[in-house]
DNA sequence: AAACTAAACTAACAAGTGTTAGTTTAATTA
DNA sequence: TAATTAAACTAACACTTGTTAGTTTAGTTT
């Protein structure tokens, strides 16, 4: 029984390397050195550079189908809901800010997985925008564009994977906590 | 006196092509063949290709850096001063969608140029900081994480070249609106 | 008409690319 | 002890990369 750690040591080193310089500009030469291994021995772990970026982003990619899913059956408000999935962006990311970076700049380069990855992707922004709208109607969100809310909302939990890193002090919880009440409430006194 | 608008042409070319495969996975000859030439007679008007990536960052970031120093130089209140900044952000991302993606997502290519970017960068993320401070001390701003505030903002703000492209019926002044709106008053009703 | 010039071309380079084939090493299993 | 196996290795491949050198073309200036 393999239990395949030294693969998932291989994709977790090339997310790092594609998280700094992005997936073209790694070569698996780079990768190899990373793991102090040469390129050719990559290839007992793994099928190719193209399956690694597919493994990274489509995993990350079904977690967040999952949550939303989740989140969407039950029984919440549309600004509880918003909440949970605050909560969830801060999670998914905290376990994996390097992940998060190919998910968010290197998903162009899927090739053959291109057409699942933007279909999971558009569902995903359908959903939060359909929860914004049914706060509205609820009449606990304010009546202005639901797309720029969401264009809005949504820009700010897609950069954080750039961010956790550099407030390693902040639980998550508490970020989850003020995200919502910035987001939601805005900055005005 | 030359107009250089080839050149022009070339840099507005690469932006383009840098913003759908990002600054490595586009060769020469891809931005040759999208100009209709073949990759060596590029060299008869720009450097080299990191050259165009310094041309098409640079410039956006020290637009940016102007518009904050007039912005700070500005007789406003610190809500007035961010309302400016959004409009900023608005304003040149309008203008030019395809560098705004290689500022946001090529600048560690940059290499020779890269430590002058990271400070005008730094300096833009400071003097931004310093008037939500400014904004608390006023008591105008809630007393939350500035940086929280920051960051969120900035997020979406640096976001805009994705979003403004698929979006033209809405006008630059709508647009700033809405945001500003959003950004400072949150979205509960 | 002659000279100049902007902007294209062909051909080639040295280095780097992802990947394959076949081999060696050292630890584990039968 | 012999056989197996995980994981490394060397060597090489076909192709792509950014860039240079030298040449041609066609329009403009003298």
């Amino acid at each position: 029984m393999k239990v395949e750690t030294r693969k998932q040591e291989i994709i977790l080193t090339a997310a790092k390397l594609f998280k700094e310089k992005g997936y073209s500009a790694v070569t698996m030469r780079d990768l190899a050195a990373a793991m102090g291994i040469k390129a050719a021995s990559l290839y007992n772990h793994i099928y190719s550079k193209q399956a690694i970026l597919k493994d990274i982003i489509i995993s990350l990619a079904e977690e967040f189908t999952a949550g939303m899913e989740t989140i969407l059956s039950s029984e919440s408000n549309a600004i509880e809901k918003l909440k949970k999935i605050i909560a969830l962006h801060v999670v998914i990311t905290s376990n994996n800010t390097f992940g998060m970076a190919s998910l968010n700049n290197d998903w162009m380069h899927l090739e053959e997985h291109l057409e699942y990855y933007l279909e999971l992707r558009h569902n995903y922004e359908d959903n939060f925008k359909e929860i914004i709208k049914e706060g509205i109607s609820e009449g606990i969100i304010v009546n202005e564009n639901p797309e720029i809310m969401a264009f809005s909302m949504l820009s700010t939990l897609r950069s954080l994977y750039l961010w956790i890193p550099k407030k390693e002090d902040l639980s998550s919880s508490d970020l989850s906590q003020s995200l919502s009440e910035l987001l939601i409430n805005g900055i005005r006194q």
